[in-house]
DNA sequence: TTCGTTGCAAAGGATTTGCACTTTA
DNA sequence: TAAAGTGCAAATCCTTTGCAACGAA
């Protein structure tokens, strides 16, 4: 990846508050570059093939931190792992259980009318669709 | 429990084409006796504590069976656990963040429009909403 | 007796944790 | 040289599996 970008994503990270190490710009580079869904292993898996050097623990604790920092959003559609999200951006999913892929539902056209009001003494954190599909047979 | 309910879940059981051992019908009578939703952990818990004899494995063999026959519906939203809902109904959920707490929305109001057609060579399972919440300082 | 069920313990897979080592400000 | 970050392996948690014992038809 070009300096530029390199660069690009330090400052990103510098501008939520993580410290752009070595490690976790590695792990940027791979998750942050464009609209994807990766779980962990995937992070981990792609990090080493493009010769970065990142141990499982520091995958984890980085894509944590991404969450907490808004870098990432956590998608859970799957209940053996979780997906990092790269786009934040309000959205949808189609979760495809045949072969577990994740593809996006832009927000924009999609409108939820009739939601009841919130428990009280709750503040709401998102309002995820997910629609679940089948490909092939299922 | 009455033997007219126990009567009652052993004929929804064989309706679905499960046979009712003792075993399941413990689960059943945890499980489907009202709206709720359970982990596998609680679905054990409460059946021992009622005094019913089952394995952990049973449950999930027992549970498992009944999403795959419609009795229950699996709800993934927590990425630590699956809950077992016994409301198949279509209908919608808050899940609060910072309880782990499934609470139901009645689909009836629920209007969702502007979702995308789907994939080619697909076929739709279910759609979703989760409203994701946090309670008190979560 | 045969097939489906059960239970136990072990295996599995994803995620977390403990702790010593390394980096960096 | 403190504080933060990293790596490795072990631990943990939920869930599945292997397999022998059991039970109903």
């Amino acid at each position: 990846m070009s300096q530029a970008s390199r660069h690009a994503l330090a400052e990103r990270l510098l501008a939520v508050g993580i410290k752009p190490t070595a490690q976790r710009l590695h792990v940027a580079q791979v998750l942050l570059d464009r609209p994807q869904h990766l779980a962990a292993d995937e992070v981990l898996a792609r990090v080493k093939r493009r010769g970065g050097r990142v141990s499982k623990a520091t995958v984890y604790n980085t894509l944590r931190a991404f969450a907490d920092h808004g870098l990432v959003r956590e998608v859970v559609v799957d209940p053996t792992r979780i997906f990092y999200d790269s786009t934040v951006e309000p959205h949808h999913h189609f979760f495809d259980e045949t072969s577990h892929a994740l593809t996006d539902i832009l927000a924009g056209g999609v409108r939820i009318a009739g939601l009841p009001s919130l428990p009280a003494g709750t503040e709401a954190v998102g309002v995820e669709v997910v629609v679940r599909i089948r490909s092939g047979r299922g």
